[in-house]
DNA sequence: CATGCACCTTGAGCCAGATCAATGAGACCT
DNA sequence: AGGTCTCATTGATCTGGCTCAAGGTGCATG
């Protein structure tokens, strides 16, 4: 069974009455803009799926046709060119919410890097939805104005930080969102390849595994393992990550 | 009166009935989304502010007081490092929209680079009309979308194009947001100064100059003069902004 | 427990774009 | 008309990160 899925696996094409009740991801999420006595109707239209690691199941240019919610597991969302240059535009964890756009087709890419468990909502549907419950209107559009936030930092860091400044902002901004998920204080996993740290920050693979090391021979990180971080010196690198160093 | 004024000038404290209602940038804009026959009710709230060249409106870091909706003129967003090093994120022209984050501070700062003239609505006010035009939220949730397509595609630019590229992907850009105000085919005014340009590029100003002097002895374009741009090869210039050459 | 494979690290040399340094071209003033 | 100031262009040199090239490492498989 190590076949490369194509295709992300549905596990429940009708979804059940309390898929969205008991979900996880649902305090983290759009969702919860939906009161409880009406869950059902969001569970209605919800499409429990599982992708495999590496299977990509949205794909820049095709027709958007459905709204995304993360329950499980880690995405990268990507453009490309069209000789192969690949810049990660970001990585979605639990409660993640993908698939904002006008455009009628999607303007990036996202593919599971581990084991991913998604909602599926067709468009359609959610946007009858969204007459009902303006409370999630408004949701979405808090995070579509924090996800503007997030872009902006980004294109500071890919045009004006070096590789050094790029690794320390980007080792902070992963050790505040895996904090929920592990015990020990400043370390953490990193469950995307060299690779792609390497293309989201705009860099080689080279100069990302070149950089880390200098940041542990210097004393700002510890590195246990390939996937796993531990911060050692938090304001020096937080210093660093902004320049003043 | 030469000396750079640091504040924007007020010219309409409490906005006359039909400030909206006569607005050339409304048609471009979100103030769309009211109708006719509701539009005091927008101008009610609007105060009408100029900017002289050069005068920083917004500052990142600020209590987000307002939003903006620019009238005239254009706008440079940017956000800076320490040590001065700047980005920045975009610019915005007549009907764009500002301010919008969850946040309760600026995180981005927003000068005047010619004339400009906006509209300034407090955000408190602007929530309470929202509630009674779902429109406008619809509007606004499409806006904050539209850029955070525009956000990746920089992203894609700043972490993996050439200078060429970059520069030959601006042009096109200003090109196609410049079309509806001039006249000749292909041929454009650039508001902004080549240091404008570099920092919004991820590149030096020395670069931005050699490489759109490259681009001109290649063919590409035409420079009239510091400030216009004539395309000659559109579609070669496509090719090459995304790497197709 | 070798073998294969995918990913990561390390080294050597190179190059696109940065930096440093004049010079040129307008715009406005006296 | 000359002076000054700001911004753009052009040239010479330097360098951070890329490219090319070898290993190293961990893990799954036969």
């Amino acid at each position: 069974m190590y076949a490369p899925s194509t295709r992300p696996v549905v596990l429940d094409p009708h979804g059940a009455a309390n898929t969205c009740a008991h979900c996880d991801a649902r305090a983290h999420s759009v969702c919860n803009a939906v009161p409880d006595a009406d869950i059902a109707r969001l569970a209605a239209i919800a499409v429990v799926t599982h992708a495999e690691p590496g299977t990509t199941f949205i794909q820049e240019g095709d027709p958007a046709t459905h709204f995304f919610n993360i329950s499980a597991g880690t995405v990268r969302m990507y453009k490309l060119l069209p000789d192969g240059r690949r810049q990660i535009t970001g990585f979605a964890g639990v409660g993640h919410f993908l698939g904002l756009a006008v455009s009628d087709t999607y303007a990036f890419s996202a593919e599971a890097i581990d084991q991913v468990r998604f909602c599926k909502f067709s468009r359609a549907r959610v946007r009858t939805l969204l007459d009902d419950y303006p409370a999630m209107e408004k949701r979405l559009l808090a995070v579509a104005a924090t996800e503007l936030v997030a872009a902006q930092e980004q294109m500071l860091l890919l045009g004006r930080k070096t590789a050094r400044e790029r690794l320390a902002s980007f080792l902070i901004l992963q050790s505040r969102q895996g904090v929920a998920c592990n015990a020990s204080r400043g370390r953490f996993e990193l469950p995307m390849s060299r690779s792609d740290i390497a293309d989201y920050l705009g860099l080689t693979i080279e100069t990302v595994s070149r950089t880390l090391t200098k940041l542990r021979s210097d004393g700002f990180i510890d590195i246990p393992s390939t996937t796993e971080i531990a911060i050692r010196a938090p304001a020096a690198l937080e210093n660093l990550a902004t320049g003043m160093a």
